[in-house]
This record gives C-alpha cells, structure tokens and sequence, in this order.
DNA sequence: TTTGATT
C-alpha cells in the first residue's frame, strides 16, 4: 500500500461519500479483473461509528488505517448538511463483520489521530444497536416450543443474543417468542427463510416471523387497546370523528332491519335472507327447517334470484339489484328519477347504510372482545369469501353485536371458514343460534353454536 | 375443515 492511489489525491474537491472499487482498494488482483467489481458485504455486517477524527482528514486519508482490518465496503465522513464542514466522525463497514470486531478492539479507545485530545472511538453506529432492526417476534410457535427449540430454528442464521419464549403466569408457552440477532441482516436473513415457511406442531397456522413492535407501535398498540375498552362502555353513538359515524351507521342499519323484521309475517330470518341476499349475493337457498318466508325473493327481485350476477360485495348495493333491462332501451330510465326499484315496504334507508358500511369497517380496525359467557357464538362452514362485515351484517338482526371476527390464515390472508361473533347479551345469542345454525349458504350449511368456554373438556 | 391470541 505504498503508493496507494488515493495518496496523491488533492484534498480540494472530493465528494463526500468515497465509494471504494477493488482496484481501489488494492487487493492485489485488482489487475486481473476488466470490470470494476463492486463489494460485496456480508449480511451480517456491522456498521461502525468513529469519532474524534482530526477535521483535516478524509476518506482517502482514513482509509489506510483502517484498511488493515479488511476490506472496507463504505467509508463515510459525516458532513454537516449546510455547511459541508467536517464533523469529526465518520461511518464505516467493512465487507466481512470479523473485519469490524477487530477494528472495534484494536482502535477503540486505544489511540489517538494527531490533533486530538481524546482517543479515537470505534463502535457499532446508534443504528446497529439500540435499534429495534436485529429483534425479531416469533409467532405460531408449537406450545411445547422451549428456547432451545426456538434457538435451533434461528441459529442457521446468525448469533442470537437473546431468546425469550412468551409464557403466561402458569408457565405455559403462548406460542411466541422474541429473538434477537446480533445484527439487522441475520434478522432480515431468518425473515426471509422461516416466515410463513412451515407450521409447527400444535400451532394453527403458519410461523410468524418479523420485526419486533417499535417502541412507537407499542404505545399505538396500547391506544387501540384503550379505545376498544372505552367503545365497550359507550355503545352508544360517540361524538368521536369515524367511530361516531361507525356506531351510528349501525345502529341505523339495525332499526331498518328491525321495521323490515316487524313487516306482515316476516320474521328476523326473512331480514336475514333478504339481507345476505342483499349484501352478500351469495346465492342462499334457506334450509328446510326454516320458515317458508325466508326462502321467498325480496321485494323486487334480489341477486339471489338472478343467478350469475357478479355483484361485487358492498361496492354498489343497488348495481346488482336493479331489476333486469334485458337490454331493453330505456327501461332504466323508470328508475332514474331518485325512486327506488323497492317497493315502500322494503326501507330506503336501508340500502345507502349497507352501501356505506363496508367502507366503514375497514377504515375502523375493531378490536376482537369476547362478550359475557354465553354470548360469544362460534360459526362454522363460512363461504371463503365471507369477511368481518358480511358476518356482522348477517348477525346484526339478532341484536347488537359487540365482535365479529372471520379468522384468516396468516400468511395467505384466505379466510378459514370460521369466526366468532360476540353479542351483548345472551338471548341475542340463542336467537341467532336458532335462526341461523343449519343455514345453508351455497353449498354450505351454517354451524353456528355457543363458543367453547376456555377452560371446557378440561378434567380437572 | 372445528374456537378469537402474542410485544
């Protein structure tokens, strides 16, 4: 490295950032090869901070001496934004992480550049270490999963630091763990790999790997928390931006669901068929045990009567209703002037309220609560495409509905065909048991009982 | 096809 090329560089003029090629960094090959070969780094490298550098040097002052550690990727001297002065310090990451770990004990603290008074400081960047970036959540782990286990897992992809499974009080696993990387690319690495790539034994779905919660997320997590506590406690419209709206456009759709209830001889479960008819366009065929009403066509015709119809789900509550123009030439027009294609009985506040709701919902996470004992309801046999809205749609006659929640498959986002839902109070429960167990949709038929209480077929 | 999670 004698007459190394940057030696004879002028300090006037060179850019802030020095990118080193190979026949820069001198090898010793570097002739051998026609292309300037850009370094590579390991995934697993450290950036390092070094500070207390004199003002007057620059990249291609420092980099001999650090060169001596290995090849270096990136050396950096930090600038200030407005002035371009030199700030003393510097980043640094060598291709190989052993390079930095034996820069990091031969130099830190252990010399001091001319001009200085302090030694030289030469440790991993703010970045690498308090960062959240190397801590990964584990989730869907088998319940009998121990750190060891956990270890095994994620050792192919680096040195874990820290390995904690999550436990309850009584000790047992709650099918997650933390593990923490000793750098951001061995956690990205075990991401890429392990997430979604199997299903442990005893878990529900496939592994769960990624970042850790922020500090940040963490107290937004807590926000939602206390928001959904509060939303339990004022089921009433709230004077609170989309949450008031949300509850009120419930509650709205509720009272047009009960008036098309009280109708003459319909009862809750000609609501309910008319409405899945209406908001679902699943093709419904009402069960036999159910009463003759609910097998007949809403008033005007719905999309269960017109097969085929690709009514797309909370898009336009009327496209897939509007009675059929057989390419007729201005039958539209008899339904152009603000009327309803409904007859007055079927409630024209009812349609804009499911037409809005969709929207609604998905702009407002709900948080999943259980309602008191023998309120929670546990649906089985749900069409794939059933989400949140449509079951709560479908069990908003019975009374109010504190969750509903379709379980979805982590990491295919489909839907598993079953859900809860929670009212408020038990003999809103039983009601949509009877009405809606057996309830065939397609050809499906609902399974719709009390959720199992926790601690049930537990012998003692 | 069978029970809401997890920082």
């Amino acid at each position: 490295m004698a007459a190394a090329p940057g030696g004879s560089a002028p300090p006037a003029g060179p850019g802030p950032r020095l990118g080193f090629s190979t026949a820069d960094s001198g090898v010793g090959m570097s002739g051998l090869n026609p292309g300037p070969a850009v370094p590579m780094k390991d995934h697993d490298a450290i950036k390092l901070f070094v500070g207390q550098i004199p003002r007057g040097l620059d990249e291609q002052d420092l980099k001999p001496l650090f060169e001596e550690f290995g090849r270096i990727y990136e050396l950096t001297v930090l600038k200030d934004r407005l002035t371009g002065l030199h700030k003393g310090c510097a980043f640094l990451t060598y291709c190989a992480r052993d390079s930095a770990l034996k820069a990091q004990s031969a130099l830190h603290e252990q010399k001091t550049l001319p001009g200085m008074n302090r030694p030289i400081q030469v440790k991993p960047a703010a970045s690498e270490g308090r960062g959240e970036d190397r801590k990964l959540f584990v989730g869907m782990l088998g319940k009998q999963q121990g750190e060891e286990d956990v270890r095994r897992l994620f050792q192919p992809f680096g040195h874990i630091e820290e390995c904690t499974v999550l436990r309850s009080p009584d000790g047992t696993s709650k099918g997650c763990a933390f593990v923490k990387f000793g750098s951001q690319g061995e956690a990205q690495a075990a991401i890429q790999s392990l997430h979604g790539s199997r299903t442990m034994a005893g878990a529900s779905s496939s592994l769960v790997v990624k970042l850790a919660d922020t500090d940040r997320e963490r107290a937004l997590r807590r926000m939602q928390q206390m928001a959904g506590q509060l939303g339990a406690f004022h089921p009433a419209p709230l004077p609170l931006g989309a949450c008031g709206a949300y509850t009120t456009a419930i509650l709205q759709h509720q009272a047009a669901l009960l008036a098309a209830a009280q109708g003459p001889g319909l009862g809750p479960v000609a609501a309910v068929a008319a409405q899945m008819q209406h908001v679902a366009a699943f093709s419904l065929v009402a069960a036999p045990l159910l009463p003759a009403a609910a097998a007949s066509s809403p008033p005007g015709g719905g999309p269960g009567s017109l097969p085929g119809l690709p009514a797309p789900i909370g898009v336009n509550g009327f496209g897939p209703l509007t009675p059929q123009t057989n390419g007729q030439p201005g039958s539209d027009s008899l339904y152009n002037n603000g009327l309803s294609p409904y007859p007055a009985a079927y409630p024209s506040a009812y349609a804009p309220v499911s037409t809005a709701f969709p929207q609604q919902s998905s702009a407002l996470p709900q948080q999943q609560r259980e309602g008191p004992e023998g309120c929670n309801l546990f649906i089985y046999h749900l069409p794939q495409e059933f989400g949140d809205a449509e079951l709560i749609q479908t069990f908003l006659p019975f009374g109010a509905v504190v969750s509903a929640k379709v379980f979805v498959d982590r990491a295919t986002n489909q839907s598993k065909c079953f859900g809860f839902v929670s009212f408020d109070n038990p003999t809103s429960a039983q009601t949509a048991i009877q009405a809606m167990n057996g309830f065939q949709i397609g050809m499906k038929r609902l399974k719709v009982q009390l959720k199992r209480p926790k601690d049930a077929n537990r012998p003692y």
